[in-house]
DNA sequence: ATGCCGTATGATATACGA
């Protein structure tokens, strides 16, 4: 089973580099984050037609929105209205083997890493603390779970550029990766991406539009997340950050993450 | 950590991303 989570950054403006990534890599689940369409305006018939019979997708206007694509059967579940919102920022769904998969679009944060001056860094504070509660509550032996998405975290000195001129620049500042670590240990996840990459290696999923030649500055951030819980750690096959799509005329900030495991859901 | 790019929107500027 090949899984795949990209920030998509509009789906609506990323049909042809999603057509071209698909083709290429052929992934059999598809998490997208910051979809920016209503349902209503979601090209659900492109999806259809990539060949993924099963989806759910939770769209809102102009912001965030998460989707799931599959080619396996899937049954949404319920899960909190988080932070007391209704924006479109997680989907919980069930395999039929039980595995259960989580999407999710963490808040950026804002600019000013202060939780007393900017609402949106302390919305992005108070998500991960009412996830960490919720996934604390579920502990149990033996869970197939898998989160993936934009966690908007880079928590470790090699998911960014440079540790030491990010340490107050928001996605990277002790607070969220104290807030990351926690929901780390909410359900013992294992951060799958790194089983493959150790953390004395650079890796990115992420590079500002910003920089003349995103490839040549490299100044990037690992913001996207897969992790499993330590059921699924031995169907852990390989694991892959698709530079070619960030290359994509008009392509997302994020480049997909694949997983590829050794499962049928 | 600046850059000054990209997307969406009742829009010709503004909010937001990170």
């Amino acid at each position: 089973m090949r899984l795949v989570t990209w920030n998509i950054n509009s789906v609506r403006a990323r049909l042809a580099p999603i057509e071209t990534f698909i083709k290429t890599h052929d992934p059999d689940i598809l998490c997208l984050q910051e979809t920016k369409a209503t349902d209503n305006d979601f090209p659900l018939k492109f999806f259809l037609k990539q060949g993924f019979e099963h989806y759910e997708i939770a769209g809102q206007k102009s912001y965030n929105g998460v989707a799931i694509f599959s080619k396996y059967p899937i049954t949404k579940l319920d899960a909190p209205r988080w932070c007391d919102k209704d924006d479109k920022r997680h989907l919980a769904v069930r395999f039929d083997n039980g595995t259960v998969l989580h999407n999710f679009y963490i808040p950026a944060g804002g600019d000013i890493p202060d939780p007393e001056q900017n609402d949106k860094f302390a919305h992005k504070l108070a998500f991960m603390t009412e996830v960490s509660a919720w996934f604390k509550e579920q502990q149990a032996d033996n869970n197939k779970f898998i989160l993936v998405g934009d966690l908007n975290v880079a928590p470790l000195e090699n998911d960014v550029w440079s540790h030491k001129q990010l340490l107050k620049v928001v996605s990277h500042t002790p607070t969220e990766v104290d807030h990351m670590d926690e929901m780390m240990a909410s359900h013992d996840w294992i951060d799958a991406m790194r089983h493959f990459v150790p953390g004395t290696e650079r890796l990115y999923s992420w590079w500002s539009y910003r920089a003349r030649d995103w490839r040549k500055s490299n100044k990037g951030r690992r913001l996207d997340h897969i992790w499993v819980t330590p059921a699924l750690k031995p169907a852990l096959q390989s694991m892959t950050i698709d530079l070619a799509a960030r290359d994509a005329e008009k392509p997302s900030d994020h480049a997909p993450v694949i997983m590829d495991f050794d499962l049928i859901p």
